[in-house]
DNA sequence: ATGGTAGAAACTCTA
């Protein structure tokens, strides 16, 4: 089974780009973020062509979440249980009888922003939930745009970031207590080429000059991780024209 | 020096 997760940075200009991506890659569950589409304008059509299935959650300029799948998904949940917040950042649903967790992390802004109090309050709803969900789930994996680089090897200059959103120490700590929660981060469970980053902001040329984070992540229950033989950043979308700014990541488990 | 790029939308906000 092959899961990925891909911030798109607009599902409506990234679409062909996600047709080539799936028609080559061939996921069984691919997770969307920033689709920055109302539901009322989501290409089911196209992507129902490619061979998929399509659960979305998702609103106009801001935000919003897919999953996109080979198999029929159900028990399909839009947001955390009892978080009110009306941006829509989270879709879960049970495909294959995996639990598949997609989330767009708030991105916080600043450490002094409102937005990161906003985000460490959000990241906290959802550790509180997803350790009652691997309870209910034992085969669960939580995919997406997490907006933190947790450790050095993360982060392409560590002392320029220290402190700074995406890699704050509270930021990290939070990772790290989702992580104690039960879910390891299977892209670190195998050796990884240096340098390894998801994310480079458009300015700068920061994708040449390799001046990237790795901020997205595919997390599995133990059950899960078990089963992982691999986990890959794909760089070869940000090369492309029009490129999002972010990498897809793909995990391969091993079908039982 | 606090820049710069991209997307959606609408003359600004978010990332």
């Amino acid at each position: 089974m092959k899961l990925a997760t891909w911030n798109v940075n607009s599902l409506k200009v990234r679409l062909p780009q996600v047709l080539d991506w799936v028609s080559k890659h061939r996921p069984d569950v691919l997770c969307l973020q920033e689709t920055k589409l109302e539901d009322a304008n989501f290409p089911a059509a196209a992507i129902r062509e490619a061979g998929y299935h399509a659960l979305f959650s998702g609103q106009k300029t801001y935000n919003g979440v897919a999953i996109l799948t080979r198999a029929a998904g159900s028990d399909a949940v839009t947001s955390i249980p009892g978080f009110d917040d009306p941006q829509k950042r989270t879709l879960a649903a049970t495909i294959d009888g995996v639990r598949i967790v997609c989330i767009y992390v708030p991105n916080g802004e600043s450490v002094e922003s409102e937005k990161y109090q906003y985000k460490l309050r959000w990241f906290a709803a959802l550790r509180a939930w997803l350790e009652n969900e691997l309870k209910r789930f034992p085969r669960l994996a939580l995919l997406g745009d997490f907006n933190i680089a947790p450790e050095n090897r993360d982060v392409h200059d560590p002392a320029a970031w220290e402190g700074k959103v995406l890699f704050s120490r509270p930021e990290r700590d939070a990772f790290n207590e989702l992580l104690a929660a039960g879910l390891r981060d299977s892209f670190r469970l195998f050796a990884q080429p240096e340098h390894s980053f998801t994310w480079w902001d458009y300015r700068m040329n920061a994708f040449r000059r390799k001046m990237g984070l790795r901020i997205d992540h595919v997390l599995l229950s133990t059950e899960l991780a078990r089963s992982c033989t691999a986990c890959t950043i794909d760089v070869e979308p940000r090369n492309a024209e029009r490129p999002s700014d972010h990498a897809p990541v793909v995990a391969e488990l091993e079908t039982t």
